[in-house]
DNA sequence: GTCTATAAACGGATAGAC
DNA sequence: GTCTATCCGTTTATAGAC
């Protein structure tokens, strides 16, 4: 306990390599490599590959949902304002991060090879999300920033979509432009 | 040459594999087992894995071209109407057809594990879309059907990425409703 | 907690018989 | 063309010494 900066380190690593290259796309070996340990020591963190992205998935949808809430509840922006930071919140842990894809993204992709715990905090991840747009959304109806002509849950939906569809595309051609186009684009379709 | 026959089958079910499990999730031994060859036999027509999935994306790239050519040449819908046969015929070859997901887009988010060049195939496989859905695009603008407030390239391109979008969180919901929304949504846009 | 050692299966790939 | 046999490195995971 006194030094898990060990355990902590290889939820970092792996959480990075998970961005990078996918569920299948690497090894307790390049975690061990990259930490300095051998992979026993990993095993004796995290019994089984699942135990360990399970929890990394854990571990980044707090840290998200922690700072999104803070954007919705201690900022003096107005929903436009959330929404800009939203996007930037997450490209600075994509995209604009060693070009990493997002988290629950990769692990989208991958949705047929993961052990079913992992599913499952992949899909809380995105429902947490889903949930804060579909909270932010409503606040700017409210104010009157944001002009939605459809139900708010298929708004927020159609948001995450075109937020994933843009980092897919983005790393694919490395042009970071995709990406703002994309928060462009949703930003004046909300706002019109 | 009399049969190979067993050269289309193993292209067949290689692209089924990465469409279902991506290119670090399947192995020629998968392909083996349901073609009912040895993997030597895989390596006979494709030496490499490299080889094979570049073989296939290029194959699944003319196949989709020309089909997509046929109806932006060969039928009586207006833009509208084409646009709609467009998602179709992806939903067709993607979520419907056994929950799959885009070929290209799979190996996107697999990019930076990819041979370079199936990587290029990857790109020319989307390039090929865009250059589509721009000509269509224009076709709409000229006929009025279309209102678009930016560069069509700009267009294509968001549609894009909300095709891959709606597919990767269809596929982690087992939800189909999502890809007809965003296929809605770009309706709707665009005709508005 | 971290290591060495090892298991047992899997990965892509090749040589050579038929 | 397809197979058997095999190479050799990798992968996840465990046992047990320190």
């Amino acid at each position: 306990m006194i030094n898990s900066n060990v355990r902590k380190q290889i939820l970092i690593t792996g959480e990075q390599l998970v961005q990078l290259n996918g569920y299948n796309g690497f090894s307790y070996r390049d975690i061990a490599e990259r930490v300095g340990v051998k992979t026993s020591s990993i095993h004796y963190y995290f019994p089984t590959k699942a135990d360990l992205v399970k929890e990394l998935v854990k571990l980044q949808t707090d840290t998200l949902q922690d700072h999104l809430d803070n954007v919705i509840d201690n900022s003096g922006m107005g929903s436009d304002g959330k929404l800009s930071a939203f996007f930037d919140s997450i490209f600075q842990i994509t995209y604009l991060y060693e070009r990493r894809m997002c988290l629950g993204g990769m692990l989208a992709s991958d949705v047929l090879t993961l052990p079913e715990i992992v599913q499952y905090e992949v899909r809380i991840f995105f429902q947490k999300i889903e949930k804060w747009l579909i909270k932010l959304l409503a606040q700017g109806v409210s104010e009157q920033k944001f002009f939605v002509t459809q139900e708010l849950r298929k708004e927020a939906s159609l948001i995450l979509s075109i937020l994933e569809g843009a980092l897919l595309l983005s790393r694919l051609y490395q042009d970071e432009k995709k990406l703002f186009e994309a928060k462009e684009a949703v930003l004046l379709r909300l706002i019109k």
